[in-house]
DNA sequence: CAGCATAAGACAACGGTTTTCATTTGCGGT
DNA sequence: ACCGCAAATGAAAACCGTTGTCTTATGCTG
């Protein structure tokens, strides 16, 4: 079978602004926001092709996903210095990227110690940012960064 | 207000299965597959309270909780020596306690680094075990150990 | 430009979990 | 031992994110 290298990835409309509203965020956002930031657009595009599209590019190890505490998705474009954790404001969604070397060489070494193969991992941090500080005692350091959900602007 | 310190947990013939069948587990185990177990075993206990029940534990730090890669929830109680960090094979469930010092302390040390507070995390290890080898040139060393969702016996 | 495989979109289906609400039941007080 | 009530149970429906189905539309390649 002679396959001629044929294009993989055919270019839509609807590709471009999936792929264009995720680069327009700071932080992990689920499909349905992102669905819901396009909508408000003006832009039209299917909840089952956003939701396509995203898998997709999660597949080819385009964007990083994690899961929320409610089990949704959420996705964010992999920086090209290939980060693969985050730490996660659980209040505003700001993420930042982490220095994870030293998570991966201790993955690697529990692997070898308990005998597993193939071992994948998964680490999220969450927490409060600096300017979501904790409820308890705020000395009404400004107000809290603006939560997840964005405009899309 | 003078509040006798009453029992803020009804001992019930469910919750008493449910706890037990729980333990008779060397894995995690889903809501489901304890109902099912259960409903094998003869004792009949509502989805909706094995959901309930195991949510109680979770949330009063008795169960530890991870989630498949399905999003679906899974169930283990934790161990006396407080561990809450295992690997998991994927294909047969067996959870190993990991020593996990190093990420804790790993991950104090981020949060301070950028400023996060009440810093949570989740650290999940998913491999094979011994027993379940990649399938890529396996020598057929023995049977893989059988999948989840046991026989509760 | 034609043909066709791929993609889009609407909608239904799915699966796990939670809610609802009427009924039952532990448990503390008397 | 009995009462009463808040807490717990359970069946069914609601929920919600996600995926499948199937028809129509549209890039792409020849």
């Amino acid at each position: 079978m002679h396959e001629r290298t044929r294009a993989e990835w055919r270019a839509t409309r609807q590709r471009a602004a999936v792929l264009r509203a995720l680069h327009l965020h700071d932080t992990f956002v689920s499909a349905q926001s992102l669905h819901a930031a396009l909508a408000a657009d003006g832009v039209t595009v299917g909840l089952t092709t956003v939701y396509r599209t995203l898998r997709l590019l999660a597949a080819s190890g385009h964007v990083d996903v994690v899961r929320d505490s409610a089990g949704e998705r959420l996705y964010r474009p992999r920086p090209d210095d290939g980060h693969r954790h985050y730490a996660v404001c659980r209040e505003c969604g700001l993420s930042l990227a982490v220095d994870s070397d030293e998570v991966e060489r201790w993955v690697a070494r529990i692997a070898r110690d308990i005998g597993f193969h193939a071992v994948d991992h998964t680490v999220e941090l969450t927490g409060l940012c600096e300017r979501c500080r904790p409820p308890m005692s705020r000395p009404a350091a400004g107000p809290p960064a603006r939560r997840r959900t964005p405009s899309a602007g």
